[in-house]
RNA sequence: GGAGGGGUGGGUGAGUGGCUUAAACCACCAGACUGUAAAUCUGGCGCCCGGAAGGGCUUCGUAGGUUCGAAUCCUACCCCCUCCA
């Protein structure tokens, strides 16, 4: 009944698609990566700055904002675009996957979640219902159902049940769309089942009965292994109508983007470019680089020979590896710039290759240089790092 | 010349008889970070063998000594700092 963003399919090359978004803030050529502002603001850039970097949709999140400022206060100051000074599409999580991600300071009921401030410890109770007037209130142009993401470790037995709630949570998310969303304002439905094919199958089933102005793939990218994530990602995007946009949330790494696309994803989102360059890791085509190395300290040359960002067009990786080290915020931000860059150049390359049918060839390129970061270092690490913070593998 | 203080691993610096191969921090090395409670976190860091457990050797200015046992106590020497002259 919403008549949101309007998905235009332009071609096809192999399994990835070449599109077009249109929203009531513009259009977003797809594949396309959303810079994660999730309180309004990418770390450390300002949104002209992400604008100039070839962002066309930002994501927000619309559980941190509720909880600070406050949806009032957004709403007071213009509303989420005015806020932040950002005229093109926003997308907004619901805040259900913080009921993952943010552990024990959440408790989950059919009804909804309840929440642990993280802020001051308050209590907060977030509604399918409530969920969805947050994010149209803030004048979102596409919101996410409040979903229940759960660890991949669960039990099948528990798998299913996120999966029946996250399916009931859709059915009343849309049902509150529909009555307080403004012309323009989409809604997205969220595919669950962890790692079962079946249940992977009956929730695409299910949520595409609904009739959302776009599907997304949930539950994925939490410590799964990319095997699982792509086999997943794959099989669920077959289920999926073709005449509507599909997003596989909190995904990727540079090599997750690429064999996301060639599953037929068109939106991703990520925390990782970001999060990863405040931690000085850069990327390159031939995988990530530590620039806090000593190796960089006498380097004249840039991060990434060739690479067209702010940083690397201005800087030597010597002077960025500095900054890091002497703790100067400049570093975040060059760093930043860095790798929100180079993934958006990535999507640019991607849908070009789309665009002359060269798809495959482009993948096998890409792949063939990069070098992803080790798989069994990473699980290893993700094990010693929920040991040492307590954070439950259940919800 | 006199009086006092001090010399500890790459650096700062704790430690004054055994639990000390020696805290902590920094530097260095390696790793992680995927719908952001993250400018964060984890490991390593004398040498040799080992995957590890562990084993061997060598360490607190230098040289002696006391002691079952010394970074810690004693003696001598070398060096540094402060104050007075």
């Amino acid at each position: 009944m919403t008549s949101g963003a309007i998905y235009e399919l332009l071609s096809t090359s192999g399994g990835a698609r070449l599109g077009k978004l249109t929203t009531g803030h513009g259009v977003v050529s797809t594949p396309a990566f959303m810079p994660v502002a999730t309180q309004g603001s990418v770390k450390t850039l300002t949104t002209d700055e992400v604008s100039d970097l070839g962002a066309h949709i930002l994501l927000a999140n619309a559980y941190h904002l509720y909880l600070q400022p406050g949806v009032d206060v957004v709403k007071g100051l213009g509303g989420l675009h005015r806020f932040c000074r950002w005229d093109k599409p926003i997308l907004t999580d619901s805040g259900g996957f913080q009921a993952y991600s943010l552990g024990s300071g959440s408790k989950v009921s059919d009804d909804g979640i309840t929440f642990r401030s993280h802020i001051d410890g308050s209590s907060h109770y977030l509604t399918p219902e409530s969920a969805v007037r947050n994010q149209v209130d803030m004048g979102v142009d596409v919101a996410m159902c409040l979903d229940q993401c759960i660890a991949f470790e669960a039990t099948r037995e528990q798998v299913q049940q996120a999966m029946d709630r996250t399916h009931r949570w859709a059915e009343r998310s849309k049902s509150a769309h529909e009555q307080g969303a403004a012309p323009g304002q989409s809604l997205f439905g969220i595919v669950q089942g962890g790692l079962h094919a079946d249940l992977r199958r009956e929730s695409a089933e299910h949520i595409t009965a609904l009739d959302f102005d776009g599907y997304a793939v949930g539950g994925l990218g939490v410590g799964e292994g990319k095997g699982p994530m792509y086999e997943m990602t794959e099989l669920t995007t077959a289920m999926l109508p073709a005449g509507r946009p599909r997003y596989l949330m909190g995904v990727g790494s540079p090599e997750d983007l690429v064999e996301g696309v060639a599953s037929g994803i068109d939106l991703f989102d990520c925390a990782l470019p970001t999060r990863v360059a405040r931690n000085g890791s850069l990327f390159t085509a031939e995988g990530r680089v530590d620039i806090t190395h000593k190796r960089f300290q006498d380097v004249t040359g840039p991060i990434e020979e060739g690479c067209d960002c702010y940083a690397c067009q201005r800087f030597s990786a010597g002077y960025v590896r500095h900054l890091f080290k002497a703790r100067e915020i400049l570093g975040l931000r060059l760093a930043t710039l860095h790798n929100l860059r180079f993934i958006l150049r990535l999507m640019e390359g991607i849908r070009e290759a789309i665009e002359v049918d060269g798809f495959d060839a482009f993948r096998r390129e890409f792949l063939g240089s990069y070098v992803p970061t080790d798989q069994e270092a990473r699980l290893e690490q993700k094990k010693r790092w929920v040991a040492a913070r307590g954070v439950p593998t259940e919800c």
